[in-house]
DNA sequence: CGCCAGGTTGAATGATTTCAAATACCGTGG
DNA sequence: CCACGGTATTTGAAATCATTCAACCTGGCG
């Protein structure tokens, strides 16, 4: 399910965990910046362990005993919660550079998985905890990472009030052209690691619903598909209108 | 629209901050637990002012500049976004104990408003941050403190993703108890402090489904209202039942 | 080459939204 | 203490949109 990796599989990126996250205070014009030192990423490198999962293969489970946090390094993750009728919810899709494994009381809160292959650092709870408690520039650095976090669970929580299936696959979109953006990754196109099923268990919609939403929005030129797990942009201006509006529109 | 007083307008209970939160890793009984010790409130204290908001008052404004955060220590406050429409979408609700003032790159994310008059500590956001950086622990305990409120902010998410309005008002009238009685509120009524309004634009649905779910709920004899503000769990596990659930029911 | 998970499309149903009107409630001033 | 005015809330009826159910397609992989 997972191997464990004491040397360097990730050639010279290897520097030890990476956290980015846009700051509280600073300017960073929109952009997360990285927040460990090479010095707090090798502190960090100390206590971790490289681990790897294949696509589809569980992090933690909700409610189990939450030992380690994790930070990935390469690949996507989701996090999510089942109802007792075996429906998910995805609570948020995550990337290079973030953390995952929020607990509460010892133990995790939502269920995590890989939806790309992953390299991920494991981060035993316990050494953190150490570690943060004795140096507070790298635990102001979690500090933020963490509110980065509650904004973005915000802004997911913003989409998801949305009643209309529009606004919420424009606002989708442009999420994750913003994280991407973010990541330096080209953005001639964007694209979606995760099935139209994540889409909609993360958006609150049927799966019927989100395959829609996408055909009419490319069907009214706002974005192209090149095949199913990528999108351009056309019209952006007209993605950021229907991102931003409740009621109906005219045309 | 506020005023400032240097004295002791809260009696023995003016120590200083205080805020409570669910550990990550540490046992609580699933109750919220006091983070900071008198030392630690002292410290706080020393950088506070404290001020009041009449009902209906902004704390803050989306967007603008973000120079302190705010501790509640009396009253109910809301933190919001403004659509273009001008329509709204409540984030949160803050009890006291609670912390708001989520900012990125210095700006507010959401604007504040009291719910309910408030009486809060004001903490200047440069001081806090130069105490933080100087005390680890202290630190911990605000890093506790936001991991709660990602927790809180993932539920509100989890609850707007449910597609059905009955769920939706049985977790949210859950989630109303179940922060009442982890204040130590007595449990024979659940008070509601925000308008009908406030919580269509909290669980994202319109204000008439709101009052007709409402009305579902006590004729199905789960609750019974007090008045329009107080509400009676009387079949809690059929709350349960009804706020764990996705398909609909046969009964 | 066939299978299977993932994805798309169609049609009918039904819940929620919307629009509208009526009612209850609260604070205030007389 | 009561009348008044405005806000908050409730209820009704029609329209709309997403869900549901179901059939079909597609692409990747063994």
């Amino acid at each position: 399910m997972s191997d464990i990796h004491s040397n360097n599989p990730l050639g010279t990126r290897d520097r030890g965990p990476s956290i980015s996250a846009i700051p509280f205070r600073e300017k960073s014009d929109g952009r997360p910046l990285q927040l460990l030192s090479d010095r707090e990423r090798g502190q960090l490198a100390q206590i971790a362990t490289l681990v790897r999962f294949r696509r589809g293969a569980p992090l933690f489970h909700e409610g189990a005993p939450a030992d380690a946090i994790y930070n990935i390094a390469v690949g996507v993750a989701k996090t999510f919660r089942t109802l007792p009728d075996s429906t998910k919810r995805v609570a948020a899709f995550l990337f290079p550079d973030d953390l995952l494994g929020l607990a509460e009381e010892g133990r995790y809160v939502n269920s995590a998985e890989a939806v790309r292959p992953i390299t991920a650092y494991r981060l035993p709870l316990a050494a953190l905890e150490n570690l943060l408690r004795s140096d507070p520039t790298l635990e102001f650095h979690v500090l933020c990472k963490v509110c980065h976090a509650l904004r973005e669970s915000q802004r997911h929580a913003f989409l998801l009030g949305r009643r209309r299936a529009l606004p919420k696959i424009a606002m989708f979109v442009q999420m994750l052209n913003r994280s991407e953006q973010a990541r330096g990754i080209g953005a001639a196109a964007i694209y979606l690691p995760m099935t139209r099923t994540d889409i909609a268990d993360y958006i609150g919609m049927s799966l019927p619903a989100v395959c829609r939403s996408f055909a009419v929005i490319e069907r009214r030129g706002l974005v192209r598909f090149r095949g199913k797990r990528h999108l351009q942009i056309i019209d952006q201006a007209g993605l950021d209108s229907l991102a931003g509006q409740n009621p109906p529109r005219g045309a």
